[in-house]
RNA sequence: GGCCCCUUCGUCUAGUCUGGCCUAGGACACCAGGUUUUCAUCCUGGCGACAGGGGUUCAAAUCCCCUAGGGGUCACCA
């Protein structure tokens, strides 16, 4: 019998936005708007020690800049609340009372110390690591008698016997047997209850109709299962995302490199391209199309689609699909994205953005194909703001420029200098200076090499006229000028 | 090591359920050429994969079995 579709995700405020929570915020997103179900995000924070209001806040914050949005969560409420686990720990303690009355689940009052020594002495054997289910054998009455006698005891859960079967919608069906499950700890000694629980106990509350999480997880489920049975509540149907992998092939993490949605906001991802590069994670609209929108993802995903091996994060092929987005943006649009970068490289301060907003278009405009991220405007757009005296040559345009000589340059900026007064009109200097070229019989980079040199220090770039035009008239005598002597000196020093 | 999952170009993937249209398609990266005043963008072309072995079948990347390899997970973490 079909339910209403409710799906949610449920991270742990202990840091920042992982790529691969990112990715199953996306699935669960797409996948609740797609089917006309709720998407929840629900706070993970059992782990007191970890959890952070910051952290929250950046979840929170990080996820609505991406632009997915949740329909039920701590920030704005529902009908399900309260979206945050540790404020639900009455119901957990009352889930965990009738589990134990009902014998599902047992005290157990082994030490930490016993324990680990069980453990090593498992290890030491090759055997499976597991409880030895000593307590489950305990008289109730004796356990509940020791319990009220002050000895300290965690909450286990009885695991039954036979076998547990996972309707996978990505896997298919997966059988475990019980025995190869541990009688997991629910509830700790110091009385707050574990993930595996309190997951179970939310998902039930809550109605969530779908499990859609990293395939990390898929060992967690038979115990989930078991328990939503022991707790008499319809478990979701689930679904195992493959794992977002490092190049060594092991999950992402930390040591692969940048993996936090922080780093690619800081590093000017447009979020359409991250959106986007986060669905080919183990998703394909038709194996040929490879950009495309939030819409067209939203409209196209299903569930059964994903694949199921694990994707290895393609740096490369991210950056460019950022550049794919960057490129299709309107100048304005894409001027609005850079100047925060411009700024905090101090080029320009908000003030003079605002003055100079027209200026700052074109000069983006003009460098567009050059950029796939938003950060790597300031490099290129830095000589324009240097002194006319002082503009930084790289290696490669000073050796063109010095290939040339500079004998036509000085020429030319006799030539140009009348023409300049009264500001630059890039289309009618470009074929006056073209016309001019031609006249003496020269090849365009016979002028064009130094002059790029003077005006930028770079090999490459944008039309040199455009830039002159950017420069203004004076500061494009200047440096000509500059150049030509520094041309001249460094030969005298050569020698 | 136990349990579980996975396996198509270097990478992301289409094709696998419903065997034939697959001399396996697309994209990133790489290489070559074209366009351009340069760089870049863009365009064209190239390189490059069904993990291996059996079986079923007229026919297998697609179905079955085995082997190998990779990964995940084994906490009073989440």
């Amino acid at each position: 019998m079909p339910r209403p579709v409710r799906v949610r995700i449920a991270p742990s405020p202990t840091g920042t936005i992982h790529l691969g929570l990112a990715r199953t915020a996306l699935f669960n997103w797409a996948f609740a708007r797609r089917s006309g179900g709720r998407f929840v995000l629900r706070i993970e924070d059992t782990d007191r020690e970890r959890s952070t209001s910051e952290s929250e806040q950046e979840i929170i914050e990080g996820l609505s800049w991406l632009g997915i949005e949740w329909d039920e969560g701590p920030d704005r409420g529902g009908p399900f609340g309260p979206y945050r686990q540790s404020e639900r720990i009455e119901s957990h303690r009352e889930a965990a009372r009738t589990l134990l009355e009902a014998g599902r689940a047992y005290r157990c009052f082994c030490t930490p110390k016993r324990l680990a020594e069980l453990r090593e002495g498992q290890q030491a054997r090759k055997e499976t690591a597991a409880y030895d289910r000593r307590c489950r054998a305990l008289d109730p009455a004796e356990a509940a008698a020791r319990a009220d006698a002050g000895e300290p005891f965690a909450l286990r859960f009885a695991v039954p016997p036979g076998e547990t079967r996972v309707d996978d919608l990505v896997r298919g069906e997966v059988v475990f047997q019980n025995v190869d499950i541990d009688d997991w700890i629910m509830v700790r000694g110091d009385g707050n209850p574990t993930y595996n629980f309190v997951v179970v106990c939310d998902d039930a509350a809550m109605e969530i109709s779908h499990v859609v999480r990293g395939e990390e997880h898929l060992v967690n489920t038979p115990k989930q299962v078991q328990l939503f049975a022991a707790l008499d509540s319809r478990p979701p149907r689930f679904a195992h995302l493959p794992l977002m992998l490092g190049g060594d092939r092991k999950k992402l993490s930390k040591r692969a490199g940048d993996v936090s949605l922080e780093d690619y906001r800081a590093k000017g991802y447009p979020t359409g391209a991250i959106l986007n590069f986060l669905a080919l994670q183990g998703w394909a609209l038709d194996g040929e199309t490879e950009v495309f929108s939030t819409r067209r993802f939203v409209e196209a995903f299903r569930l059964e689609d994903v694949s199921k091996g694990g994707a290895v994060f393609d740096a490369d092929k991210f950056r460019w699909l950022a550049g794919e987005y960057l490129r299709a943006e309107s100048p304005a649009d894409l001027a609005g994205h850079c100047a925060p970068f411009a700024a905090a490289a101090g080029l320009l301060d908000e003030r003079q953005l605002t003055e100079r907003a027209e200026w700052f278009e074109a000069v983006v405009a003009g460098e567009r194909e050059r950029i796939s991220l938003y950060s790597e405007l300031p490099d290129r757009i830095a000589y324009l703001f240097a002194a006319d005296d002082a503009v930084a040559w790289e290696a490669k345009a000073e050796k063109n420029a010095r290939k040339q000589g500079g004998a036509l340059l000085a020429e030319y900026l006799e030539w140009l200098r009348p023409r300049l007064t009264g500001g630059v009109d890039a289309p009618a200097l470009r074929e006056a200076t073209r016309a001019w070229i031609a006249e003496r019989g020269a090849a365009f980079g016979v002028l064009f090499q130094p002059l790029r040199c003077a005006l930028a220090g770079k090999a490459g770039g944008p039309d040199l006229f455009d830039i002159m035009a950017w420069l203004g008239g004076e500061a494009c005598l200047r440096r000509i000028a500059v150049a030509i002597e520094r041309l001249a000196a460094v030969r005298e020093g050569e020698r």
